[in-house]
DNA sequence: ACTTAAGGACAACAACTGTTTGTTAGGGAT
DNA sequence: ATCCCTAACAAACAGTTGTTGTCCTTAAGT
């Protein structure tokens, strides 16, 4: 199950292909210091290479974000649906989809991760195409939204925005060790679920 | 009141002292391209000098992040205090101070926006200096969830993350001419103090 | 065993990085 | 009128950046 990731498209390769490893370097060190504070020779060495020989793996820097953003976005989607598959209720879906997003981000594949960096401030033609990438994992979420049962005055696009915001902000102070993931993302649903009144209503569970 | 801002301390200035344009120029650009895209260059040609001139009022350009930055801190510390000076009850202060917090972020001012810039992924020395600035602003929300009637299971660190999270993360998708910043605060204060539950018993107000 | 292309080493590139240097024009106080 | 110091210019620094071309090695197909 490892060694047919990302090669869907075609083409012959070697089996000494180190497309992958490649790009798991690149990930661990544009999370650790970020895109621009990561250059193509940090990346080569970590991967045992010279940075030159990156370039017939990928044609540019960018490409290489990309690559590793898209396969983010991948698994991070493939675990949300997962998640989801046989949950009827809407709140328990929005649950359960918050749960595994947090479990993947903090669960040791260092590309969904990268999902939570803010790229509003990364050079425009990178970002359009990041942007892209993101939408659409960011659509299933709206559904999961818009599947619930709102209050008229509520706007479902801040609602996403708002749990959104709450999740993937946990990127910037997560540290194993407190409270897991499974715990913080159900708190954080709990929270715009019930909110925190304390007229005992709803104190149970 | 615009002549005496950040020379608090002390020293002779000349009238033509152009350290305040300089801050703006550089703050103006790390909103838009973000600390590592902005060269000294780019600074001083949007100030209308040259790179090595900043070197007569920044010793480095990270002592130049790390002033633009505190100036954000400073100036939204001083319009949220401001904000709850004189409101009693716990929620309605929690409430304006995010109103506050949101205004001060989209509200023309270069500097508090920077707040909301992902820094864990700056070089270590610098990080530093920011966090110790923004964890001053922060223990302010900080005493302003402890004060709130909370259920016993509730972490207020995790409370305060969640909704500096969520009002933060708009810095990557604000855009002016939607909901306003105060409506946007709003919402989410009251999403976490009354959740959507939509059983009537929370639909006053 | 031979051929071919995949995979990568290596060196060099021009552009750009933050920073330092030497120097100078001019405002402010004496 | 003098002198100091602020504020900036202009040019250069050494190092790093993404990228490219050329060459060599080696795995795979026949």
């Amino acid at each position: 199950m490892a060694n047919s990731i990302d090669k869907a498209e075609d083409g012959p390769y070697r089996s000494d292909n180190r497309r992958q490893e490649l790009m798991a370097s690149a990930a661990h060190l544009f999370n650790q210091r970020g895109y621009d504070a990561t250059s193509m020779r940090d990346i080569a060495k970590e991967a045992g290479m010279l940075a030159g020989s990156m370039y017939y793996h990928f044609p540019s820097k960018d490409d290489l974000i990309i690559a590793t953003y898209e396969e983010g976005t991948r698994l991070i989607t493939e675990a949300v649906v997962e998640a989801i598959r046989d949950i009827q209720d809407p709140w328990d879906r929005l649950e359960k989809a918050a749960i595994a997003h947090m479990n993947t981000l903090f669960g040791g594949n260092n590309f969904s991760i990268l999902l939570c960096a803010d790229i509003s401030r990364t050079a425009p033609t990178l970002r359009i195409r990041l942007i892209e990438s993101r939408d659409s994992y960011d659509s299933l979420f709206m559904d999961l939204i818009e599947s619930l049962p709102l209050p008229a005055d509520v706007d479902p696009t801040l609602l996403r925005l708002s749990l959104l915001g709450s999740l993937n902000w946990s990127s910037s102070w997560y540290r194993p060790g407190g409270h897991s993931p499974t715990q913080i993302a159900a708190l954080f649903v709990r929270l715009i679920r019930e909110g925190l009144s304390t007229t005992d209503f709803h104190s149970t569970q």
